[in-house]
DNA sequence: CTCCCTGCAAACTATTTGCACCGTC
DNA sequence: GACGGTGCAAATAGTTTGCAGGGAG
């Protein structure tokens, strides 16, 4: 990843290391916000438009993924920073990666219909992960698939 | 979609009865400011702040589909107001229902998989319709799939 | 030594909210 | 007539941008 930017023609400053860092060795898909407070510890004075722009440069040279919901969050995938689907926990926030087949026949089977040339796609599921399952459930319906903001 | 709301104990006021005319019979899956441009023609001192409070009442009595997109974009879809797949232009942003069949099955192999809970899911692909793919194609990549805003 | 990058603050955009008046029920 | 709904304007939140100084190459 720091390759891709110095291949670029970007200079590789600490902060952008720290930023990078973190998106490419996370498992987490963290949020604007997680890295920021990473990031704090080692560079007290960094901005939050530092980590934009550092997110705005990697995710320009494709070198991470970007998730964004409903809700307005955005979170963020450096490790795997292709099209995969995720499964997020409407309670607590967590996103794994599930393992999925037939998705690539799906592609094609709605190329074949709709007649679009498929560039990328989206698929994510939204449910309660074993730990909030087991607890009681209240406020979940909304917000949960659909639209931003 | 009018019984659902005076059910649920509100008044149909003529600017409401306008936007949710148009949510539930449009099969264009409009945005805020298309919503809010047809109504205006009839009511040209309507506010946007009207339209977002009919959307999130419709919205909150299940009556409407709300699709967030990664740059911020919500487009709404009344006539099937459930999840299901869309086909997404990303030149012209016309939006099409597919026909699909197996994800249902997927929902299930996730389930047993990651031991989640699934409420609900987002299925999104992003391509080129047949009249925008017949011209040349530039700006496409960046924001397509993935972080709203 | 030259630019690119950073930090700060201000600008922006989309959405939400407070308030007074209006119209449905 | 009461109370929810509307229109306007201001508030909000997340992200982006302009600018001046600082550091990587």
């Amino acid at each position: 990843m720091i390759d891709a930017i110095r291949r670029a023609g970007h200079k590789i400053t600490p902060q952008r290391l720290a930023i990078v860092g973190i998106l490419a060795e996370s498992q987490g898909h963290p949020s604007v916000e997680d890295i920021y407070e990473q990031v704090v510890e080692k560079f007290p004075t960094i901005s939050l438009a530092t980590v934009y722009r550092n997110i705005i440069l990697v995710k320009s040279l494709g070198q991470v993924l970007e998730l964004g919901f409903a809700d307005g969050s955005n979170r963020y995938d450096g490790h795997k920073p292709y099209p995969h689907p995720h499964v997020v926990c409407v309670r607590c926030r967590k996103i794994i990666d599930p393992h999925l087949s037939s998705l690539t026949d799906m592609t094609r089977e709605v190329s074949r219909e709709t007649g679009f040339e498929i560039i990328t796609h989206r698929l994510d599921f939204f449910g309660l992960c074993p730990e909030c399952g087991s607890e009681k459930a209240e406020d979940l319906g909304e917000k949960v698939a659909g639209g931003r903001h």
